[in-house]
DNA sequence: GAAATCAGTGAACAACTGTTCACCCAACTA
DNA sequence: TAGTTGGGTGAACAGTTGTTCACTGATTTC
């Protein structure tokens, strides 16, 4: 594989690290558009001219932290689908995994909620074709259910934005959400649940 | 009324409004948390310090462009549930008022999608308070309908949500979408009318 | 062991930011 | 008509921004 790492491409890949991280958080806080390639660098502890051995840009940097937000997104899912329990409760399991996987990535996952709309340009589009990306994983699943078989590609792919747009929404509901409110949390969850529910609910009377 | 209005109050009520102008015109640009005092203050044709005669702050003009915006917002829902054809078919006219109404009044839609997430936390709170006014005057409509009438409040503001949501995700799709496009129009447009029709189909078989 | 590589430095730059101030002069009030 | 009010001016301020540049010194290569 790659081994042989030298003790210098070891090092800047730390720095690396570190300006990445150091974005994620001065995003989560003041948002990414409104985050300075000087802010990182200060607090990735390096001065600003270094920032440009490692991203041509800070447009660059966004894109890379879009790479590693849906990355970890996607073992996630990818976990939990795994799981046989999961598939057979899958709106309950959604439900959970959707409020505490947000919880515990909360960094990653506000950076995408909040420059899913609002940020610069080229960041805004990556996300929006990570998303489109995953709507279109999730209508291979959804094809497979039960009611669903026999619809068109074209209804599948509309029910599986249904549900991936609600996804984003509660996400961000949980991203905004203040910290150590349990009865929110349960809330946005038992939200969550019912809508999902109510979505299922028409899949067996849709028609064209 | 308020008559009597003096040369003075015209001109000082006219240069307000075109600073409002100019922060929605470069707002929908580059959006309103990356957009200074100083280029409002000269796309309105004025000088920076004049800025500080009609708002304190940016955060303090931001506020003024949320309240103008949900008041064009509410007028033309006010207008097309007055229609009687539109409560027969409330779907389809949904769906079109949705398309239609966000392509003529793009700039406010574009402000308001992208500042909710996005930006300014004074911005963001004061958006998401009307969204939640939103929710529960659309509540009140949808608790009439046949299915409806005897659900809890609580599923009847759930359903609410559900719906605000999509149109909110619609608008944004529709904000962001490339001039001149007008099979991407109605591609936006029919997903749009499937969606709630799925939703409205899950209505006859809730429960609890 | 000498030479080359290269991540990180620190100073300098021009451009832009929000905010202040004394000032002007047309529109109002008395 | 004289005096006051107040929206708009233009200059100045102290900060911050992205970007460049010649540089240093440890690590790698030969």
């Amino acid at each position: 594989m790659s081994e042989a790492v030298s003790a210098r491409q070891l090092q800047k890949e730390r720095t690396r690290g570190a300006l990445l991280e150091a974005a994620l958080e001065l995003s989560s806080e003041q948002g990414f558009a409104q985050t300075s390639l000087r802010q990182v660098a200060k607090r990735a502890g390096v001065v600003p001219a270094a920032f440009y051995r490692h991203f041509e840009s800070m447009d660059e940097l966004g894109l890379a932290l879009v790479e590693r937000c849906f990355g970890t997104l996607r073992t996630m899912i990818r976990d939990a689908s795994r799981d046989p329990q999961v598939f057979l409760q899958i709106i309950d399991a959604a439900a959970e995994i959707l409020v505490e996987a947000v919880k515990q990535n909360k960094a990653d996952f506000a950076f995408v909620a909040r420059e899913r709309i609002g940020g610069s340009e080229v960041v805004r589009r990556a996300i929006g074709h990570e998303l489109d990306l995953f709507v279109s994983e999730l209508a291979v699943v959804l094809a497979r259910l039960p009611n669903i078989e026999t619809w068109s590609a074209d209804d599948v792919q509309m029910v599986s934005r249904l549900f991936v747009r609600n996804m984003v929404a509660n996400a961000e509901e949980v991203v905004e959400m203040p910290e150590g409110r349990p009865d929110l949390e349960e809330r946005i969850r038992e939200g969550a649940r019912r809508q999902m529910r109510l979505i299922v609910l028409g899949f067996k009377d849709w028609r064209s």
